[in-house]
DNA sequence: TACAATTAGATTGTATACAATCTATAAAAG
DNA sequence: CTTTTATAGATTGTATACAATCTAATTGTA
């Protein structure tokens, strides 16, 4: 029987493998826009719906206040975001585009298209990829 | 034209939000170790092939000096490798296993296993998304 | 042989992740 | 209307990642 502990046998590598290889790529790319990939994907969120709360951004991005609390403050004093009390319940922040934060969005539009001529990956595999990823994510017990 | 700034329509989201998932579930696991993820890694290399240098280590886990020398620090605290100059080459440290951590091998060998029971995932899926990520990783212009 | 260029690790600084805990507020129970 | 319980964020502490820089050792070269 095969080594089960070989590094290629592992389902884990290589996602933590592609993950930071990808984040990697986004970096020039996002650097010009003065945003990290996180900041980027919680952007990309605020865009889709303005005026979230923490939590809900955190559970569309499977992240916590312990690490949005420090990255909102950042989008905040770049300036990008604002973070105010929710009057109907003070223990809510919400999260509100400014009108930076919005005019970002048109630079960011650009974004995708250029990741995916870097990474040189043919729309046939990328949609391959993205089923294959999806069927994994629902099959997951319970990822969500 | 669709929006191409939907979270969902990001190649990267999913990577991103699976290798992370997939990282904490790793975690009860390997606590009873005494290992985190990424120390689980770096072990993993080191039982396919003992005394390897700091850079060849990283090679195998796309990890530099910054990452690795921590971690191999703690490593080395909690008993389980050894670094020590090579006289042949001064410039190189040599990573070496010691018997606690040749040991530790034997009560590695469950967690592939518990860990994919843990994520519930059939044998033809896990084998589907090996393939598909390895062609992706072959295609993705020079990954490694 | 001197000296420049390379190389392997270590270090520094910034930015996540995330468990665990704390705090303030709101909701539920009595 | 108090007391308990639950909830949303903030905070703390630990552990990565990684760019940039530094240091020591080795190699290449004039």
């Amino acid at each position: 029987m095969p080594n089960p502990l070989l590094l290629e046998e592992q389902l884990c590598f290589p996602f933590y493998a592609i993950s930071r290889e990808i984040t990697k790529r986004y970096r020039p790319l996002l650097e010009p826009l003065g945003l990290t990939y996180p900041q980027y994907l919680v952007m990309l969120v605020l865009w889709e719906q303005d005026q979230q709360s923490l939590k809900a951004v955190g559970e569309r991005l499977h992240l916590d206040s312990g690490t949005l609390t420090p990255l909102l403050k950042k989008l905040e004093a770049s300036g990008l975001v604002e973070r105010v009390k929710n009057p109907a319940d003070e223990r809510h922040i919400q999260i509100t585009l400014t009108a930076d934060g919005q005019a970002l969005r048109k630079e960011a539009e650009q974004i995708p298209l250029a990741l995916k001529e870097l990474l040189g990956v043919s729309d046939e595999d990328l949609e391959l990829v993205k089923q294959t990823l999806n069927r994994l994510t629902i099959k997951m017990n319970g990822t969500d």
